[in-house]
DNA sequence: GGCACGTTTCGGCGGCCGCCGAAACGTGCG
DNA sequence: CGCACGTTTCGGCGGCCGCCGAAACGTGCC
């Protein structure tokens, strides 16, 4: 439990920023939300050999995350899986990722090479980011998919856009259409939200993009980029050095 | 400067999540910031006193807060006034506050009555939060000036609506005119975004609601009350107890 | 059943960091 | 000009917390 008192949920409760905040304040801590940002599951031992520490102080970092509700676990026989709790939770982590201010570049030529694939391509949880990210985000504005004036919507065309990609949208939910996000490599505006997440799954699923090391890297397909300049109009550079 | 090297612009440079988080990681600058999300300029000591600490411990706080750029601070004579660097720094605590842990209720017969307060009225940074914001929320959702499928925004009937009651939104701006904004007294969301802000700065401008304290908790006059009962059709429990 | 492996618990070490008080600095006011 | 007050700097103290290794536990596999 927390250095606070037990939570209480009754009139009065105040929310305790620094508890929430004393989570991620550890390099360690840090490390594993930023990798789980792939959406997917982890073992504590996969995470402990990312983040360059001993299973035993992996495994205590991750109750501590558990317990919080940060994040979700899922035992399976000896292994322990675990994922971020919600999609609230990856755009929280998100939006303070974009805030934070920016380390030192890694050292060591395997380190250099992910971080690059990271900025030219990744998923941000559910949606696309870095240079191809941008890029997509300005192709679909330049093509009149997505307005920005007073926020981010999609407009008629994107919806027939979109349909004719085979991206579907979930019907009804609360969740904004669109949502801007701000890149951390760019420092420009990419697209989360339904959108963005259902552009991001098609792409995946169509095999326009892959995930060639299976973290958060992505990487664009011969046919995902006949699709992506056909239809989009992404420009070839990005395209290129997103490519294999 | 932080603990990690220098901040890097470069190419793979990559957000120090936990140098962000390290910052409000403490309750003495959590603190600060919460006060701070009345969107005013406090002064060192107010703040010093406010969280209990002493002038020299807040001076230090202050300096390393304002230096990573979440504070702005502006010299004046003998003062040292300090505010949130920008409405994203807001946004950013306000989202942090609404997923963080619950702390226990303020021990003390004077900061019960104002966690009280705050709990009925308050603003979040630009807008209406509490009882009172999550209300004011309902009411205009039951007069249809905002539409909640796929997200919130204004429709015709809103933009009317807001004209006739003298808010004006910003012509033309990348902010959304309608955010969601979870509030974590009522654990509902309440209306934030350009429209938000333009019904809160409204309606203190017009006398309908004003600031007993001096921070950030708010309460209905009069003359709000028949505005905001006749308009809206907030419902007269809340305005009460939000009232004088 | 026994071994291998992923995970957990515990003790102990080390470092970081928030706190204060004392003293100094600078500004505004009388 | 001198005092009062808000603020800052510095030294030192104390506590918290992240780390590891050793040992134990539980599961799956041979």
């Amino acid at each position: 439990m927390l250095t606070t008192t037990r939570p209480t949920t009754g009139e009065g409760a105040q929310p305790d920023l620094a508890a929430l905040a004393s989570l991620l304040a550890d390099r360690t801590r840090a490390a594993f939300c930023t990798a789980l940002l792939d959406g997917r599951a982890w073992t504590a031992g996969e995470l402990a050999r990312h983040a360059g520490v001993a299973p035993s102080t992996a495994s205590e970092h991750l109750t501590a995350l558990v317990e919080a509700g940060l994040l979700a676990e899922v035992r399976q026989g000896r292994h322990r899986y675990v994922r971020l709790a919600s999609r609230e939770t990856a755009e929280l982590i998100e939006a303070m990722s974009a805030a934070a201010p920016k380390a030192a570049p890694p050292r060591g030529l395997r380190a250099v090479h992910r971080s690059n694939a990271l900025a030219r391509g990744r998923t941000c949880y559910d949606h696309l980011a870095g240079a191809l990210g941008v890029a997509v985000a300005d192709a679909v504005t330049r093509q009149g998919w997505i307005a920005w004036e007073d926020g981010p919507s999609l407009t008629a065309e994107g919806r027939t856009g979109l349909a004719a990609l085979g991206a579907e949208l979930p019907a009804r939910t609360r969740r904004p259409l669109v949502r801007s996000c701000l890149d951390w490599t760019e420092r420009r505006p990419h697209v989360a939200g339904a959108v963005g997440a259902a552009l991001c799954s098609r792409a995946l699923e169509a095999g326009w993009l892959v995930r060639p090391g299976g973290g958060r890297a992505v990487r664009v397909t011969a046919e995902g980029r006949t699709v992506l300049a056909g239809t989009l109009g992404v420009p070839d550079e990005v395209l290129e050095s997103a490519g294999a």
